[in-house]
This record gives C-alpha cells, sequence and structure tokens, in this order.
DNA sequence: CTACCTCGAGCTCA
DNA sequence: CTCGAGGTAG
C-alpha cells in the first residue's frame, strides 16, 4: 500500500473503531461482534507498524499502556475538588433543603435537583485542551494530586479525543474510575486461578488498578469512567443547568450515569433516594449514596461553599452495612498523652466491603452505655470511610463463660493509678514518662513526618528500641550507636548507617516542627506554626506568660494551661536542652517577618450578610493574612466589607472616610495574596 | 480503620 | 521471599 492510500486507510479505520467504540464502553450498545473490532484494530496496528509516521497518539491502537514511570508526578488543580457533605437520613435532607431556601431568599420554592447515584470508585479529574486528552489526575487532598495519565488512557470509556464539536479549548471534566461488578469478579476468579491474591472489593481493585506505575497492567483490568461534573473551563460556555452541561459531556463521547435524573423539591429528591435504594443491588456496579446538586448554575453560585464542600450539593448516603459478630476480647491501649483506650478485638467479619477485626471502643462510659461483656455476640456497623462501631449487644444471646470488662484502676503499661479529670470521659495514666507506653508513643509523634521527619524510623522500631532500653527519651535518638542498632533484629548495616543518617538530618529543622514535636497536648501543626510564628524562638516562646499564649490565633485557655503545664513539669525544659545538645537546631524567625504578612498593621471590618463565606470565616482569613479584625469602625480602621445588609457601620465608614469594599472585592483581594475561597 | 502499591533491605535456602 | 516503612485512597 501507499502511503497516502495508508493514511487514507487509518484514517478511516480509527473514526470506525472509535465509533464502535464509543457505542460498546460508552454506550453499553455493541454494534459489531468484538471479531470485527479485532480485526479493524489490527489492520491499523499493520498499517501503524508499516508507517510509523502515521501513528497518532490518539489512535485506538494507543491504549495499551506505555512503558513504566518511575513515580507519578504532582499535579495542582487550579479548581479544587472538593468533598460533598453528607446526609444520612431525609430529616438531614430537609435540613439541607430548609438553609438553601433560606441562604436564598426563597422560603416557599421547589428547587429543581440534579440527582444520580454516587459511585464507589476514585474521583478523578480529566483534562481536555482542545478536545484531546492531554491530562488525568487523582483527587489527592482536593488541591495536589497523582497524575496518572497514563492509566487513564487505557479506560476505553475515556475518550482521548472529545467526539462532536462546540466544547470549550480547555475543559476539565471531572467524574468517578470504578470497576463494574461483572468485571471484578471476572478478575478476581482469574486471579484465583492463577494462585495470585483476590481483591476484596471493586473499590479497591480499581485504587489498586489505578495506582500501578506500569499502565500496561492498568490496560488489563476492566475500569470504567462515569462523569459527573466540570471543573476548569476556559474558551467556550457550558450550558447553565448542571443536568444540561451533562447533556453536553456525554455528547462529547464521554460516559455519564444512565440513571441522573433531575427532579423538582426535596420530597421527589426522597422518591429518587428510595427508588435507586431498592434497585441498588441489581445495579451493575457499586454506590455507597445518592447525590443531589441544585440544578440551575446561577442559584449554586449563589450558595457558594462552606470550607471544603459546596453548601448546593450533599450525598445522602445509604444506612451503614452491620453484621453481627463476636468480640472476642478487650485491649487497653495507651497513648502519648497517656489516654486509656479500650479496643475490641473482633472475630473478623466482612462487613461495608472490609473485613473488621479491631473497633475502638472509646472509654469507660461506652462500654458502661452498651453493657458489653467479653463473649459477647455484638453489632458491628462500617460505612465507607469512618470507623468501625460497636453498635449493639445481643444480650440474649450472651454465653454463660462472659465475663464482664475490668476497666484498669492501674496503667497496663506501666502500673501507674490512672486517673480521670472532672467531667472528661477520658481516664489517664499518670506514669507520664515512667510509662513505656507513652515514651514510645511519645517517640513515634516525634519521628514523624509532619514533626521531626525522621525517615525509616517507623512503629516496629520503635517498640524495638524502647523495648531494649536502648532509648529511653526523645535525646537518647541521637545517641544510638552503630553497634547498638545492628544487634537488633532484622537490622543489617545499611539500615542501621540510613537511620543514623535519618536522625543526623533530622536535628536541622524548624521551630513550628519542633514545637509540635514535643506532642504538648492539643498542640497541633497549626496550633505550633502559630505560636513559632508568634514567638519566633524558643526563648520567646519560654518566656512568654499565659497571657501572652492566650494571644496567638487559636489559643484558648485550654491550649494556654497545657503549655504552662508543660513548661512546669521538671523533666521537659531538662529535655529540650538534650535536644538542643545533641545538635537540632532551627533558624529563629525574625518576628519581624511577621509583620511582613500582607495585611500586617492593617485593622478590618466585615459586616452585613456575605454569600461565599460567613463572617467568621472572612475574619480568619483575612487574621491568616496578618490584618486585625475589629469589631467596630473608627477612623483607624483600614477597610470595611460589606455585604449586603450593612447599618450603621456602613454608614460611619462613609462618614470617616473609611475604604468600603463588597464581598466579591474582598475575594478578590484575598486571592492576589493566594488565598482561594 | 482497612486495603493497596512500591521500595529497600534482610532472611533463607540453594 | 518476607517485612517494615511510606504513601495513597475512601
Amino acid at each position: 500500500m501507499e502511503q497516502r492510500e495508508a493514511a487514507e486507510r487509518a484514517g478511516h479505520l480509527r473514526q470506525q473503531l472509535d465509533q464502535w467504540n464509543y457505542q460498546y464502553y460508552v454506550l453499553d450498545d455493541p454494534t459489531v461482534p468484538d471479531a470485527e473490532y479485532d480485526r479493524g484494530l489490527q489492520e491499523l496496528q499493520a498499517i501503524e507498524a508499516q508507517y510509523p509516521e502515521l501513528i497518532d497518539p490518539q489512535s485506538p491502537t494507543q491504549r495499551v499502556g506505555a512503558a513504566p514511570l518511575a513515580q507519578f508526578q504532582q499535579v495542582t488543580h487550579q479548581v479544587p475538588m472538593l468533598s460533598l457533605d453528607n446526609a444520612f437520613d431525609a430529616r438531614d435532607m430537609q435540613a439541607f433543603n430548609r438553609r438553601l431556601l433560606e441562604r436564598l431568599s426563597l422560603p416557599d420554592a421547589q428547587l429543581e435537583f440534579a440527582c444520580e447515584p454516587k459511585l464507589d470508585g476514585i474521583a478523578v479529574s480529566l483534562l481536555y485542551r482542545h478536545g484531546v486528552l492531554e491530562r488525568g489526575a487523582t483527587r489527592g487532598d482536593g488541591t495536589t494530586g497523582e497524575d496518572i495519565t497514563q492509566n487513564v488512557r487505557t479506560i476505553r470509556s475515556i475518550p482521548l479525543r472529545l467526539r462532536g464539536s462546540g466544547f470549550p479549548d480547555v475543559l476539565e471534566v471531572r467524574g468517578e474510575i470504578y470497576m463494574p461488578r461483572d468485571g471484578f469478579e471476572r478478575m478476581n476468579r482469574q486471579a484465583r486461578e492463577r494462585g495470585e491474591k483476590p481483591f476484596v472489593n471493586p473499590r479497591n481493585a480499581a485504587a489498586g488498578s489505578l495506582r500501578q506505575l506500569d499502565a500496561r497492567i492498568t490496560a488489563t483490568r476492566p475500569l470504567q469512567m462515569c462523569s459527573y461534573s466540570v471543573g476548569l473551563v476556559e474558551g467556550g460556555r457550558l450550558p447553565d443547568r448542571h443536568s444540561e452541561i451533562l447533556r453536553c459531556l456525554a455528547q462529547w463521547g464521554l460516559r455519564i450515569n444512565a440513571e441522573s435524573a433531575v427532579v423538582t423539591g426535596i420530597d421527589a429528591c426522597d422518591a429518587y433516594y428510595q427508588s435507586l435504594a431498592a434497585r441498588r443491588a441489581g445495579l451493575p456496579y457499586d454506590i455507597d449514596g445518592i447525590v443531589f446538586k441544585v440544578n440551575a448554575l446561577d442559584l449554586q453560585q449563589r450558595l457558594g461553599f462552606v470550607s471544603r464542600a459546596p453548601r448546593w450539593a450533599i450525598a445522602r448516603k445509604f444506612p451503614a452495612q452491620e453484621e453481627v459478630t463476636r468480640l472476642l476480647d478487650v485491649e487497653f491501649q495507651v497513648g502519648r498523652t497517656g489516654a486509656i483506650t479500650p479496643v475490641a478485638r473482633l472475630e473478623p467479619v466482612f462487613v461495608g466491603g472490609v473485613t473488621v477485626s479491631n473497633a475502638t471502643l472509646h472509654n469507660a462510659d461506652e462500654i458502661a452505655r452498651l453493657g458489653v461483656q467479653i463473649g459477647d455476640t455484638v453489632v458491628v456497623r462500617r460505612a465507607g470511610d469512618v470507623i468501625p462501631q460497636v453498635v449493639s449487644v445481643l444480650v440474649e444471646r450472651r454465653p454463660a463463660g462472659a465475663t464482664a470488662i475490668v476497666f484498669p484502676t492501674r496503667c497496663p503499661d506501666c502500673g501507674s493509678p490512672v486517673e480521670r479529670e472532672e467531667g472528661e470521659a477520658v481516664w489517664r495514666c499518670v506514669g507520664g514518662l515512667v510509662c513505656s507506653a507513652q515514651r514510645k508513643a511519645a517517640i513515634k509523634h516525634y519521628a514523624s513526618r509532619r514533626a521531626m521527619d525522621v525517615e525509616g524510623l517507623g512503629d516496629k522500631l520503635v517498640d524495638q528500641l524502647v523495648d531494649e532500653g536502648l532509648v529511653t527519651r526523645l535525646s537518647g535518638l541521637y545517641d544510638l550507636t552503630l553497634t547498638q542498632l545492628v544487634a537488633l533484629e532484622r537490622m543489617g548495616e545499611k539500615s542501621a548507617l540510613n537511620l543514623i543518617d535519618a536522625l543526623e538530618r533530622s536535628k536541622t529543622t524548624t521551630l513550628a516542627r519542633f514545637i509540635f514535636a514535643l506532642g504538648i497536648r492539643e498542640v497541633g501543626e497549626t496550633t505550633a506554626r502559630n505560636l513559632a510564628q508568634a514567638f519566633g524562638s524558643w526563648e520567646a516562646l519560654l518566656a512568654a506568660s499565659e497571657s501572652d499564649y492566650l494571644a496567638v490565633q487559636d489559643v484558648g485557655p485550654v491550649v494556654a494551661d497545657h503549655l504552662v503545664q508543660f513548661f512546669d513539669a521538671p523533666g521537659n525544659l531538662e529535655e529540650v536542652a538534650a535536644l538542643r545538645r545533641a545538635g537540632v537546631t532551627w533558624p529563629d524567625i525574625d518576628t519581624a517577618n511577621a509583620n511582613a504578612l500582607p495585611l500586617a498593621g492593617q485593622t478590618w471590618v466585615v459586616t452585613g450578610k456575605l454569600e461565599a463565606l460567613s463572617r467568621d470565616e472572612a475574619k480568619a482569613l483575612l487574621q491568616g493574612l496578618g490584618a486585625k479584625v475589629a469589631g467596630s469602625v473608627s477612623a483607624k480602621t483600614d477597610c470595611l466589607v460589606a455585604g449586603p445588609g450593612a447599618g450603621s457601620k456602613l454608614v460611619r465608614a462613609r462618614a470617616l472616610d473609611v475604604t468600603v469594599i463588597d464581598e466579591s472585592a474582598l475575594l478578590e483581594a484575598l486571592a492576589q495574596h493566594g488565598v482561594t475561597v
């Protein structure tokens, strides 16, 4: 075949194959036998082999999976991928509706909702530029995910090129990648036949398949993609109703859920939920709830967002699955703060897609409330990502040998007495650092990634080090020698050297990390950062008084009290000194730096009703940029943010010639300083 | 909390 | 081959 003729034939074949592919994988409506599709594909492959210059990256032959990656690259979502608020029953849904109507000032409206099942898979983002699939990414934390382009390209229901026309220049499609039940069963059957370990549920199978560095493996997995919204849109317009946008996506060759529907009013949402719940078991895929979205985009915009979720959407979850099992034993774990937590050891039971063998019983009150005994038959509940729970006891099935759970009066680890503070539910071991469980927890926390980040120092190793008596205090970590380490189990020279090296590297840190690493009660990462920022140096922190602490962001009387207690306790200051002697060091923060925050020195006031933010949120964001947010307008006020309904403050601001901006200007100002809402 | 992937390194046995 | 650590996801 001549090249010109080959090019023509290849073009024709691609179009034909894309069409068949679309009908098969997107519409679920095959029009030709598999053999015919395969024949076409082979012919195209043959042409492309003969004329490699004719290969098009979007060709249907290019779905077999590319060569393995060394690692996934990070990608930033320009429009964050938010999560959804949850509803668990009809009452939550009514409350959702009331919130909507109130915010929109439409007390009696029957809003239109777009509804569809919430597939149990992995959320992804697909970026199309000029209709060509450019990038696929995981959700990650909503802002930063991983580039899984190579893997998504192998999924047949994801078009490599959009069909038709009229799509925006840049279109980010969001949806769920999942594994249909039949594919999951088939794959697991094959895995078992080959003596490999099957996946426990379709969701994990989909997640595992997408995490492959070798896309050729992903290509063999029966994955599907279903689109449910759009993110970034540039150079084009989309319709003004969610349901219409979905229709566009379908026209452009993306798969959308066949069950999607539009209903009017919250009661119709309930009916939709009930009908789908009844058919749930018969669906070809797993779902864990139903999503309801306000259909009109202008209303969505007016409703805005709360922290990490839109106000205009909600996921109504199905009731958590429950299973009956036996309580084998209760262990009492001692946490970093000495808190004693009872943990139920259960006869392993498959519930909600995973095998549950542990569940927290929280505290003594919870045990009393349940009236549970060891040996009892209990009901365990698990819903999706929530922690398994012991819900109730089947008392009538209590065996003769059941024994009461005796809450310890002494620490199970060190034997010190346990105490409970007035009004608190948790009992704590008073042993402090005498208690090896607390020491272990303290060291694990110190070494953890967000604290001092000692790579390679995991739970098991810490247990060993403490049990062998090699480390009795934090600073003891830095005294470890090669000889000591090599003597440990599963520790060769290489591992030992790596650990010593990691410890050495951890010594250079920041004040914020160090404060966090100390494990002061109630002082988490954020508070530690605020303290570091406010005081700049360890000395300044130490010299500060309780009232100085109270002046720091997010520090209330409780945290301030814990700080004072920490510094008053005898061993702590000596321990910090020992750590610094061992070489732990950080740069002091120029406290002038704190004043370098963009709005430092300015005083703002927020009044009236805001839409995208609550007043408290606006206040917090402004404070984050260094502004002082006052309650009333004075001559010293730099700027007034006035929403609708602003009254005397607005009048006074005008009188005093204070700058007044509205909410959109505020959002813009925040965005200018890198704060997106 | 559970499950999964990946990697480095130690252990085991030929 | 197995283990532990580190990371991701829901």
